[in-house]
DNA sequence: CTGAAAGCGCTTACAG
DNA sequence: CTGAAAGCGCTTACAG
């Protein structure tokens, strides 16, 4: 079947060995021998076994991707394409291959990440998702396994893990601030589901600039749903049945929004005249909304890319040591905010 | 490091082959081995190595899936993470792993499959994509390499190559007929790329409904671009531009609707008063377009499924022979469309 | 029903 | 500068 080390060798009238020493580029064979060699390699169309390399040298010149909820749920939701698109950047950049996580469930998702790890599947380890009460971080910390977090620890130390993050915080401060400053003091808060940690950031955010400016926080005013465009459309019904609804929202990704708005508009309000929508994540379609979303950008692609390049320091010097990578965000001001009526200030 | 077949058979008393024996599940081994190595295995946290299974036994259990521009640039149209929604949930059935294309040109892609298929990486191969002038389909045909083929065989023989696909020129025949219904005439036709065989079939089934109609083809009513919003936003500028603008669209793809929609808004016409639209793939947010649109449903998720499947049968049973399957479409009815102004009909 | 041995296709000390 | 040999962790005929 395919082409081997052996036959190339013999081609080329030299050992397996020597074979393998060009193949590396070893400096201690001549010119001379590594052109031969090469000429006998192309002629026969020579490819190296991955298994046989990754055997022997334990190196599989792969990069694990998991992923919350196997691709089958999180693929709903363009963040984690686009995440993937700068992780299938920055890999392809340096040679790496990409390999999936398939698995529903956590301890299917942890089982495969074990397979990954003691199987030899993958070099290391890009984490989508930081998630309370995870199991996959503390294993791969445990086994020391070269992995990257995208979002922070939690409920584990920082100095045990790289990460790549937003300022989540800040940015669900900044994003009802703005509205503050708009004159909305109802502000409701649609956030992604609580098992993950940006969703407790968003949160706590929120509230952080709510008493900055004196307002109590309202509990009824806070929901929590999955990062789908259903999960909008439940809490505007949950927040719409308060007895004093919102006149503005914090919605934690733009695919739910999408539903959020459709929601609303279902519900006879306009936006942004009857309800000042700010949005997170700025994903490829944000701006396609009618009318088109005002939301955080949180650089997605960036995020995946740059997470991928701290994950190839670790496989080039272990040694390198912890990282943490802040990616910045950036308020898009489109059209789903205004001032409130009701507001006396400017 | 991570435990070998080795140490499971000290702590079993067995030797490794019958540890290996019992893995495979073989009907030779005795029950109260099994139970005994099994122990073993567990009390040691045994986990196979896949490289040197793979290498010993010709099989990855993992497919490879191959994107026709990587995934940095693929990602960016929501159909590809819905087919891979598909893959890997019937891969995850199956239990197989996924590995992922990431090259950006034609020729980075021939040479990853190369490496998939010579390297040992993978088992089968998911094509994605059918183009003219493809170069990996051949290959892999030459190789006798197992993949099926999501799209039709373009340039090649039919009967040897298993593929999953829709009716797109019905499909495109179809959404033809019902604007002509509507009292169209002037249809514009918005293609994809015309390098993908998709891209072909639609506008012969867009031609071939406007001659059963007797209605000559106008070539300034045929414009191709990439499946991105930014195509169908230059799709419109190339079309409105005629001196007697289409009161119809036929798009290729949902993202360019958005894109489409957006610029006639910036025109000042109204969807689909001014102007009715068809479109391709029902994609997660089509929906979500406002107004939402109306689109066929080419059912993605169960054209990765299918074609999984179809893999699947061709892994274990190499002498299956070639299948093909089409996906049925369904056009979903919502508020893009509507009856010509000038038309005489019902 | 189980074991010893060869082999999958590489890499890498060890010699020279 | 190059080669012979051992080894990576499995599987699978071949024996018994």
């Amino acid at each position: 079947m395919a082409v081997t080390i052996k036959e190339v060798a013999k081609r080329a009238n030299v050992a397996p060995s020597t074979v393998s020493r060009v193949i590396a580029n070893s400096s201690r064979i001549s010119e001379k021998t590594k052109e031969r060699v090469r000429e006998a390699m192309t002629e026969l169309g020579y490819h190296p076994n991955y298994n046989a390399r990754s055997l022997a040298n334990k190196s599989t010149k792969t990069i694990g991707i998991v992923m919350p909820n196997s691709a089958k749920v999180s693929f709903q939701n363009p963040f984690f394409p686009e995440v993937i698109r700068g992780i299938s950047m920055k890999a392809y950049q340096s040679g790496y291959g990409l390999y999936l996580s398939t698995g529903h469930t956590e301890e299917e998702i942890l089982e495969e990440v074990k397979q990954m790890v003691f199987g030899g599947r993958v070099d290391g380890i890009v984490l989508l998702y930081s998630r309370v009460n995870d199991q996959v971080m503390p294993f791969l910390i445990e086994q020391k396994f070269p992995f990257v977090l995208i979002g922070r620890p939690y409920q584990v130390d920082e100095s045990l893990v790289t990460y790549v993050n937003n300022d989540n915080f800040k940015a669900a401060k900044l994003v009802t601030e703005y509205l503050l400053l708009l004159g909305h003091e109802k502000i409701g808060f649609i956030g992604g589901n609580l098992d993950f940690v940006v969703t407790i950031d968003h949160m706590n955010g929120y509230e952080q600039a709510l008493k900055n400016a004196n307002i109590t926080v309202n509990e009824s005013y806070k929901v929590y749903h999955d990062e789908l465009k259903e999960g909008g459309q439940d809490a505007v019904i949950e927040l719409m049945s308060n007895e004093h609804p919102p006149t503005a929202l914090i919605v934690a990704d733009d695919i739910m929004t999408f539903g959020v708005i459709r929601m609303l508009e279902d519900m006879n309000m306009k936006v942004p005249h009857d309800m000042s929508i700010v949005s997170f994540n700025n994903v490829m379609i944000s701006e396609l909304s009618s009318p088109p979303m005002t939301t955080v950008d949180i650089h997605i692609y960036d995020l995946g890319f740059k997470a991928t390049e701290l994950l190839m320091h670790q496989l080039e010097d272990p040694t390198i040591g912890v990282e943490h990578v802040i990616i910045p965000h950036k308020l898009v001001k489109r059209q789903t905010c205004k001032l409130d009526h009701g507001a006396s200030r400017g």
